[in-house]
DNA sequence: TGCGTTTAGTTCTTTATCGAACTATATAGT
DNA sequence: ACTATATAGTTCGATAAAGAACTAAACGCA
């Protein structure tokens, strides 16, 4: 195979990547309540899992979004009560985020209305080698990220 | 490894689709001229690779966008002179989307500029399963497609 | 210390997206 | 043929995303 055909192979995993997204995010967000986006999840996720008390614009660099979307996601789920802000006394141009108890159990319950979904899916795709997509995927992510500037 | 754990591993297969999505849209678009759009190239890509003439609904159903949506879409590419619209003879409330040579050449010089991204990245995963990625990722797309009622 | 530059975050404005309501045409059932 | 229903496309309104300009605080360096 020439670097031509490589390269059409290439676009068309972006093209399936792309498509794959779309669909994902609709039924992910589906299962939200209404008003949240997949957006509003992946935040108070990565509160929990990577770490709390992060700055809007640590948030924003994690997304990869312009800190201005940062800020328009994160007012709605002060709004909603899920977070809250708290002065940097590292720093006083900045805030910190912190998710409350309430933001804590809205992700928990939406990982809930997920989770059926993803069994079902794990059930119609046994034996099939997910962590092994994963890892070939996290790679182009690697070299995508990398490459971005 | 249980339903519980492979649940997970759907879980991280979509985020990094989700962010591969991203990046290679930011990559993608920055390879456009100002004001236009990923979905501008997918349509005009679209009637070249599948079918010209398409109605405005059959293409909003290809990309599984709203109908409104790809008005939208198909106006702005018709202001740029790329597709011209023609009344459907076989139904009066329709239209049929046609290509322009305009267009046709917008769509040859797009890909001309992302070529050497794809090239190189082709060149820096020299020996990596392009194909069999896609091949997976088809099915789990064609899976999800399904799932979409 | 003082001052120019950088950085965090918000506000303003434009554009994209999409549900809902609307118009016009086509189809189905009687 | 007549009426009810369905379909193609547009318009309207509301919300999301993001560039640009702005404010306030911090930093660098003389």
């Amino acid at each position: 195979m020439n670097k031509q055909e490589q390269a059409g192979q290439v676009f068309a995993l972006f093209n399936e990547i792309g498509i794959i997204s779309q669909l994902s995010r609709t039924l992910f967000e589906s299962r939200l309540p209404h008003g949240f986006l997949l957006q509003h999840f992946s935040v108070l996720n990565h509160l929990i899992r990577v770490k709390n008390g992060q700055t809007p614009l640590g948030l924003a660099q994690a997304f990869q979004v312009p800190k201005n979307s940062m800020t328009h996601t994160l007012s709605g789920l002060e709004k909603a009560g899920f977070v809250e802000f708290k002065p940097n006394p590292k720093d006083g141009r900045s805030k910190q985020v912190w998710l409350t108890d309430a933001g804590h159990s809205f992700r928990d319950q939406a990982i809930g209305k997920l989770m059926p979904d993803l069994m079902e899916l794990a059930r119609d795709f046994e034996g099939f080698d997910f962590a092994g997509l994963v890892t070939q995927l996290a790679e182009v992510r690697a070299y995508l990220d990398a490459a971005r500037d």
